[in-house]
DNA sequence: AGATTTTTCTATATCGATTTAGTTTAGTGA
DNA sequence: TCACTAAACTAAATCGATATAGAAAAATCT
């Protein structure tokens, strides 16, 4: 309200090339911008423009500010930006706890944290257990605004969580396809792919009867590999059956058990696809205590993220899955997604390559 | 500075018990204090102190503004509360991407989300990768501030991260002990009694050449097991030596060729054990390409975070380490350092039940 | 030269929560 | 009845960064 004798005004300073203070700072205090105010003479605001590259704002005075924050090693506070912006720099990872698909999941975590490591971006991890409401870690990451963007997997074509993201134009990025693929972002191991090489890469070795674990169905990716798998079982003029009563996600002791009825019902059954890398171990224990020998009676074709399998076997027949791309790509997709919302939306596949 | 005709003063509305202002919401913004305040016709601040139970709030007024904030739905917002007292609510986990420890990082991750999940607490993964200075994701937590207390794990006994973390009085919890275990929180699975019980149980199925597959010897944890599995060694009369050029962290494939090398060197050796389970795998391949009988020629102890040595090879001799129970009582851990830094700090064992 | 525009800053308000320093009312004691 | 204390609030400042409005100097135009 009183503005008496106040002198105020630019190029007060402008044109000092040297610090005008050197006034020693608070040990232990962590410098701001008001740090950088001081050391320059300018105005903290005039500071985080400098520093935000501002359009006006002079290039000596930009050079400046960035040179001191240089030496004082400026970062920003993070509560400060959030506050004011109301962008978090989190990126938060809904992680399902669910089954042993641990190695996946740990291999998934370390790459996305790499990937992000270099950016302004955290990664927080937002579990949910099995059995619990699917939109629950969403709701929370949305509503208390926790992060910028999530993540999440174990995707279904009318995914109820996509759906009500996009609704709410938050946000985010997939590891799996929806039915609305076209309009997010997301990563995708090419599971298509894998159907067809797996059924051809058994027929090329004379199996006729194949029988495929695959993921439950409700997860666009099991449709995928089922279908891929179906067409070409018919092109190639085998017989498929898919498991009853268990999926690749069961648990290993249940894959083994079920693996082993339906050796036991189809005697005929020579060649079997897995999903995953444990359903593919649960597989060969059940095959090799039921007497089968892996890679004569019998072959078993799986996917991988880790080199694994062959160590333990090396017939098995194993298609590498690159988990460490689509950590990388997931982080991208996601910060692309916060920053440039307009920008199509990044997309990604996998495509094992043939083997050798 | 001007006063004139300002109307202050306590009690103004004290005594209301029903809604003074029911001003509708704008849509789609999250309940603040003020929103509380608004409703209630009471101060900010008085809502604020009403919420964390300060001595200066009438009880009436309490029960008033917590069930207006029940109602509403009010969650402090983090940003504001991070940026006014300097507690950030996030713990961060220090992430080894290290080797093939993948499936037991996981399940670490997985049970400290899951414990922090109803606290106010958030997990964030801070990773570094091998040949990285190990001090740099401590230093970075620590100088931005970006959490309340840190928790890693691969602890030497003179960690200088223990070090320079104690030095700083900044809340940490390891998974591993060191030589300041005493004056730390930490939990630890206990190798002591794994090398005991391992030896132990090799010699009664009469194995007497062990060789013992260990960490890399800088861990504390290597240290445990060695040193145990020596002295019950001597104890039990049974030769031990120790793997030479490779540990149980070196990568499955040269912990095959390791160990292949060190049958061949000596034809004798019965009895293998391996402080992983990748190891144990590893062991198993190379000791059945080398055409030993697993549970007849030779015997394998191993430790695993998950069931499957068993489902791989019913004869390994695993002992289950409880990597759950270790997140579940880090998460519990840190969170004591933050809050209670003057209470003893947490220590935990998971103590191994002899094998049945 | 005087008016106008451009350039480059500064001042102020704000995000939400909390801390510190008052201020008012009611109650107590003499 | 008047000073004095306790109880229960309110006011204002603060954390750090940024958006908006406004102001002075310099450059441009007429």
């Amino acid at each position: 309200m009183d503005k008496s004798g106040v002198v105020t005004g630019a190029r007060k300073s402008a044109g000092i090339r040297q610090l005008p203070d050197l006034t020693p700072e608070l040990p232990g205090s962590k410098p701001t911008l008001k740090t950088i105010s001081r050391l320059s003479g300018l105005a903290v605001p005039t500071v985080s423009r400098a520093l935000s590259d501002a359009p006006d704002i002079g290039a000596e005075t930009k050079k400046l500010v960035r040179r001191i924050a240089d030496e004082i090693g400026y970062v920003p506070n993070r509560a400060g930006v959030r506050l004011r912006t109301g962008r978090t720099n989190v990126i938060s990872l809904v992680l399902s706890t669910e089954h042993d698909m641990m190695n996946h999941t740990a291999r998934l975590i370390s790459s996305l944290a790499g990937a992000l490591r270099d950016t302004s971006y955290h990664l927080i991890m937002t579990p949910y257990f099995p059995g619990e409401d699917p939109m629950k870690p969403i709701r929370y990451i949305v509503e208390t605004g926790s992060a910028d963007a999530v993540i999440f997997n174990q995707t279904q074509p009318e995914d109820p969580r996509v759906a009500w993201l996009m609704e709410r134009g938050f946000p985010f990025a997939t590891h799996g396809r929806t039915d609305w693929a076209d309009k997010h972002a997301w990563f995708d191991y090419d599971n298509t792919a894998f159907g067809r090489m797996a059924v051809r890469g058994l027929a090329a070795r004379g199996r006729r009867n194949i029988l495929l674990v695959a993921p439950p169905m409700m997860q666009t990716y099991a449709q995928h590999i089922v279908e891929s798998a179906r067409d070409m079982a018919r092109l190639a003029g085998v017989q498929l059956s898919e498991s009853q009563g268990y999926t690749s996600d069961s648990g290993s002791e249940m894959v083994r058990a079920g693996a082993s009825a339906s050796l036991a019902a189809d005697p005929t059954i020579d060649g079997i696809i897995c999903s995953s890398t444990s359903a593919a171990m649960a597989v060969v224990a059940a095959l090799e205590s039921r007497g089968l020998r892996l890679g004569q009676d019998i072959d078993v074709f799986a996917k991988e993220a880790i080199p694994f399998l062959n160590l333990f076997r090396p017939q098995i027949m194993a298609l590498k899955e690159n988990v460490a791309q689509a950590g990388e790509f997931l982080a991208r997709a996601a910060i692309q997604a916060v920053r440039e919302p307009d920008l199509p939306p990044l997309q990604g596949l996998d495509v094992p390559s043939d083997l050798g």
